[in-house]
Formats: structure tokens, C-alpha cells, sequence
DNA sequence: CATGAATGAGGGTTCATTCAT
DNA sequence: CATGAATGAACCCTCATTCAT
């Protein structure tokens, strides 16, 4: 197994292919399982020429993160063209992010798995990634609401706690793809916008659902699902 | 550090030390940097005994697993207390959650990093919870449905993903709760249900946000916040 | 080969035997080629019971030249009687000495080869016992100068790099003893003592060699070997 | 750092670098720790260069040995000029020898301290030249008795023994001043004459330092200094 | 049951050494 | 000859796991 071993390729290639074979490796066995031997042979090369051009388990779990952080937001930005209208830049960008942790799922469980579970180094590297799309998100959020032309008293503070669950519930909703067989991608998009989208809609608009006192006792609260609506 | 080390305790009490030092080494070392030494010592047994006891490591990383999933189940289901309406459900449900999680920052580690980090067969484990705690929020979102007497064209697959969606929303949250200081539990549970109930009850309404065609082209699209309501 | 494999011995018992096959790889090796492996082959057990024991191979090296170190002090300590007149001391602190380094040849390698040349950390610990050593053999030269009544001007310095002279040129033949085949030990003692005795009686009176001016040309220099003498 | 990269030299300067790199390394990392590709590039070569002319790690270190070595004796014997009487040839010869290793440090390492310690093959190499040397002071001894007109019972061995013990001396001092700051090579050849040609000439006059009976007990010897003049 | 003794198996890392270009 | 690509063979170290007492 493994690719096909062809000799004497020039480095820049051959980093390719042990880094496709790391994350491959680091994605399915996990950060402490994988073995440097079995990514080595999955990359059809030598152990010795791994620590040649990667250094270390360490530098090269680095450099897994790395590039698949920025294939990762490469693929958003380029989902999401700043013509469109933000609900259509959101839809654009939340469905770039599902194809895209879609086609590399071990790409995705590196990041969003390995790499926040070993170390403070690693979970650093990724928590950058995530931060530009959060910002991303952020942006997205605040012109949606200039396009509303609503902007009453949005502090940014809760804006950013906004986005934070939206990209979280973007997370989840990957994880939960990959795992799940039969989900697509647009039902995965579709599902967060509708989740998503009419909540922002209300807090904008200054409807909030207002959780009752701290430990209330028998009442009679009469909630009901339309009560944030009006 | 360590327990007491005090002599001859029957069985079911040795075993719960055992689980209370396990699961505390793998939340914190995480499973493959926590040896059997370390928490053979922290639970102040040697370390044949817990062998005898559990076998192996994977049995013991097992019954971390079933026990703390068993109680956070537990811990959601006891706070959501059946009589009250469907969002005060849910509210009380995701306070459990959120407490749960924030007591036992360990035991959800295990849970929700590592239990899915390590292979299949505890990524499964985990994924039973789950599925349990998902099928209470689906039943609570048909519910509410009910209660407020509207139940168009809901199909059950779009009531999945809702109700996946809100999980890992929480799930997320409460990682990012257990990292950041200074956030309360309120604070965590009022973030997501003003985010997820309006979106929950547009969807109750027949209103949704539709998606556009595949490959969209140039088109002017003039949807803004207020648009899936139309 | 090694040790017949006896199995469960009490740690003190191992740990010599250990010792005993690390001294013996290390000096004939030397620290960097000798194998972890094949010193415990050669102790009769497995790798990891030696470093459960010893650590390190830094460790393992540090504690042979501890012991290595403690054991030669004691052999000379032991051979020089403090009752017996200077020379006699002398001399049976070199004939101890010399019986000893050609008992345990491993080990003086270790002391005098190894530890000296692998970093300034095992040459430390050399150099502590040998400071021990040259500060034995200065005392007995002062107590040789009481002995004759002669203390004429002998700064503490120059007794210093006296008893440095000695031990060292002590050391070499330890060395060539040990690599020449037919030489005794009263052989190695005698010619020390002959070689050594009577240039530190002349210099305790006073009568030194005296060296020409620095690049003296062709000049009629008279000096016999009895020049320094009378 | 290391050698200007210039192109195309004849062999033999190309390879006066490489040893001159590699007398270098050895002498300062030690055999083991020293490295091939640091030797090249200190040498300003490639590496394949340095095995298609010294062969292999095992032969480029002889290579030094036997250069360091050569090189050693041709200075002694350049020192010591025949002319002079024989305690000045000595106190030449010495001169000669202690600055020829302080001014080659490196070499001296390879030669005194590495090739004696890393496998038998590199110390026979040393021992011949060591030989070469202990020949050379054995001849002086001689010469020295026939110019005092005194050449009474002094045994072949003997005399092997005296000049061991000299070469061994010196060779201590070498170490000794290559550590210690401050010393001079005048101040080393001094030490050494002052403390070895009394002995040497008492030895000559037929006076040596009579050992005891091997097991000597309890008796009251009385010897002092002067003892064995008597 | 508790303890100390003991190990098989494997992991990360390095290095001398060799070809093809 | 110089260079970059490549590797076999070790080496140090660790850990889950098991017995004998």
C-alpha cells in the first residue's frame, strides 16, 4: 500500500507527499498513535528523509496544521465572493467550508481535532486559523445588518459571541457530516442558515428570549415558540 | 497528592477512586500521554490491582467513557423537568448541560476531546450518549412544535439536523465556556437559546431561508435580514 | 554470554551487576559506542529494568564513576597506612594504587579515559576524586619534609604542582601497566619511587635544575646529570 | 564558517583540508560525537568528496592519527638537537614537545584523548608513535649516563621504565597546561626537568628508593628523605 | 490482595554511507 | 568532481502488562 515508490523526486514533491501521508495518518490514528514509520511508508520513503525535510513529529505535525489551516481558509474566502448580498456570502461561505472538510476529512479532524487535543503549541497554531474566520464571520454579520438597515444596539462584544456560535455550530455540523452517511452538503448549509439566520434577524432587531429568574419554582410561564417572533 | 492510601475497601468503592483518578489523568495528559502509573499512584492503588480490577487501558478509558456519559445524561435529563413548556425546557436542559460540563471540566474533556480523538470503538461509545442526548432535544423540538399548535411540514431528517445542530452549538459553547474565564452558565445558555429559538420557530412557521440554485452566476439578490420571512 | 539469567534478585543485587557490566562496556567501548543493549545483555536483563534502576545512560555512566571513584580512593586510603614514615606511605599508596587500577582495569579506563572525555559533567566528578588523591599525596610530601626536618622554601604551590606531577605520572604508568604485558606492580612502584623521590628531596633543599635563557644558540652548556645534585 | 569555497584544487591540498577539518571536529565533538557532514562542511567540500578520498569515518580518523602523529615526532626530534649534552637535549626536546601540543590542541585531543579511547586499532596507532618517543628519551637516558661517565647496573628494562614514566609525565603536563590558563610551555619543561633528573641521576649513581618486603608488617623503618641517598 | 521485579514491543531520532545527475 | 536525494541500521528511551512473593 502506499503510493507507488518512485525514486530521486525533487523535495518540494516529495514534502507533498509526506505531508498528504501525515494527514492522513495524524487524521485517522491521531497525533500520539501515528507513527513516524507508517507515515513514512505510506509516503513511499524513508523515515531518515522524513526527519530530513520535517525535522521532527513534532515540526511535521506543525506543518500539517499549517497547510491545512490555510487550505481550509483559502477555500472560504473563495467560497464567499464580496459582490453578493451577506445571507448569500454566508450561504456561499458556509457551503465552501462543508465541501470543503467534506473532500478532507482527515484534513479537518487534524485540525479540529488532533491539533486541540496535544498540546497548547498546536492548539495555538489552529486557534489563529479559526480567529480570521470568525473575524470573517464577524464582517459578514455587520454588513448583513447595514444591509438591514438596522443597527440599533448591536455591542461588537456581542457580535463577536455571535459569530463565535455560529462557526462553532459550523464545526459541529461538519463533524457531524463526516461522520453521518447520507447528509449533503447544501442540507448541512441549509440546516445552520434556517438554525442560524432568523435568531440574528431577532437579535438585531432587539428581540431577545429572556431566560426566566435563577431557580423559579412551579409557575405558569406561558413561552411558547412564537413569543420571541412578536 | 493521590487519594488516602487506606486499606481494605470493598470492591465498588476502590473502582470508583480508580475511574475518579483515570479520568482525571485522561482529561488532563490526555489518553496516550496518561500512563497506568500515573494513575495507579493518583488513585492510590497499585498498579496490579487495577489491572485486576479493568483489565487493560482501553477497558479503563472505557468505563470512563460510560461513566461519565452516563452522568451527564443524567444531569440533563434531571434538569429538565417534564411538566414545564418546551423552551423552559430546553433552557433548564442546557443550564444541566452547561453546569454539568463546568463541574467536571475532566470528564467532559474525556468525553467530548478525547473519547473522539482515539479510535473507533470509544469515538462510537460517545457517539451513543450523544445520540441519546439528541433524541431529548428532537423529542423536546416536536414538542414545542405541538404546543404551539403548528406543525406544518416538518420532516424528521430537518428535525435531526436541528436538533444536531443545537448539540454540537452547545458542545462548542461549553468548550469555550471551560476555556475562557469569567463566563457564567446563564451567560452560556441565554447566548444560545436567543440565537437558536427564533430560528427554531421561523422554521415552526413555514419560513425558511431558501437556498439558491447550485451554481447561482450574477445575479442581483436583494435578500436582506428580513428576507427568508417573505 | 553475561551473567547466568537468575531471576527476581533484590534492586541492590541488580543494580551491582548492572554497574559492574556497565563498567566493564564502558571501558572497553568507550561511553559513546557502548550500547544500552549490550550492557544489559550483558547484566542479564532486560533494557528496561536498567534504566527502571538507572535512569539514563548519563546516570548509569555517572554512578560507575562514582563507584569507580569511591572504590579507588578507599584502595589507596586503605594501602597507606597513616602509622609508617612518609616514603613508606608514599609507596604503599602506589602500590595500592597500582594493584588496584590493574584489578579493575575496566574501571580505571572508565576513570582515567571515559569520564575524561565525554563532557565537562563526568570530568567533574573525575576531578573531584582526583583532587582528593593529589591532595593526599601533598600531605604526605609535607609530612616527608617534617619527617627530614627540611622545610626550607617550599611554597604551598610549588608542593602542589608537585603532588600534580607525581599522581599524574602515576596515572600514565597505571595506563602503560596496564597495556604492557609482564610489568608488576613493585616494578611500577619502584621506578615512580626512584624516578620521583630524589627530585623532591633536591628541590626540598633547594637545588633545581636550571633551565638555559630561551633560544640559547651554540653554547657550551656543562650540565651533567650530577649537576643538579651536588 | 569554515574553508572559502574555492574550486578545483589538486588532491592533495584538498585533502590537507579535509584532515585539517577533521582534526578539528575530532578533537573538540570527540570521534563519536562528530559528524561526517560537519567535517565536510568545515572543510568546505561535499561529502561524497570526502569518501572517495579517506574511504570512511573509521580511515579518515586514522588518516589524522597517523598526520597529528607524525607530525608530533618530527618536532621533538627537530627540538632536540643531537649536538648538546643530553639533559640539554631533554630540556629541548620537552620544550619542543610542549609547545608542539599547545599550539596544536586539536591534534593533541585526537591523539592523547580520542584515539585511545574509541577502539583498539586507533590506540595501536597512537602506541607506535608513542613508542617512537619513549625510544628517543631511552637513548637520551643513555647518552646522559655515558656523558656522566656512569654507567654502572642500570637494566634495560630498567631504563624503559624511567623513560615510560618520563613520556608519561610530559604527557600529563600537556593535558594539564592545555586546561589550566596561564601556564608556559617554559614553565611545563621546568616542572617536569626539576622533578625527573635527580631521580634519573640518582638512579645513574647506583642510589635508588630500596622497597620494602612485600608484606612488610609492623617494623620500625626510619627513612627520610635522605634515606635512599644512603 | 499489595508489592517489587521484570520484560516485549515499539517509538522518535540520528548517522554513516551511497547513487543518480 | 559537486550536489541533492535517499536509506539501513542502530540507539536511547518508554510503557502496558505480568508474575512471584
Amino acid at each position: 500500500m502506499g503510493a507507488v515508490k518512485t525514486k530521486r523526486m525533487p523535495r518540494a514533491v516529495r514534502e507533498q507527499q509526506m505531508l498528504d501521508a501525515a494527514v492522513r495518518t495524524f487524521g485517522q490514528r491521531g497525533y500520539m498513535a501515528a507513527s513516524m514509520d507508517e507515515i513514512a511508508e505510506l509516503a513511499g520513503v524513508s523515515k531518515p528523509l522524513v526527519y530530513l525535510y520535517l525535522n521532527s513529529k513534532e515540526d511535521l505535525f506543525t506543518a500539517c496544521i499549517r497547510r491545512e489551516a490555510t487550505a481550509l481558509v483559502a477555500a472560504v474566502r473563495a467560497g464567499a465572493r464580496p459582490g453578493l448580498p451577506a445571507d448569500r456570502q454566508l450561504w456561499s461561505g458556509l457551503t465552501a467550508f462543508f465541501t470543503h472538510t467534506a473532500r478532507h476529512p482527515d484534513g479537518w479532524a487534524v485540525l479540529h481535532l488532533q491539533a486541540r487535543t496535544h498540546g497548547v503549541v498546536f492548539a495555538a497554531e489552529v486557534a489563529a486559523m479559526r480567529a480570521e474566520i470568525v473575524e470573517f464571520v464577524t464582517q459578514l454579520i455587520l454588513a448583513a445588518a447595514r444591509d438591514a438597515h438596522r443597527d440599533p444596539d448591536l455591542p461588537e462584544r456581542e457580535v463577536a459571541g455571535l459569530a463565535e456560535a455560529l462557526v462553532g455550530a459550523a464545526e459541529s455540523l461538519a463533524d457531524w457530516a463526516n461522520t453521518t452517511p447520507g447528509v449533503t452538503v447544501r442540507q448541512s448549509a441549509a440546516t445552520l442558515m434556517n438554525f442560524a439566520w432568523a435568531g440574528l434577524g431577532d437579535l438585531m432587531a432587539g428581540r431577545r428570549w429572556t431566560p426566566p429568574d435563577d431557580e423559579p419554582g412551579p409557575e405558569t410561564a406561558q413561552s411558547g415558540l412564537t413569543s420571541p417572533v412578536t
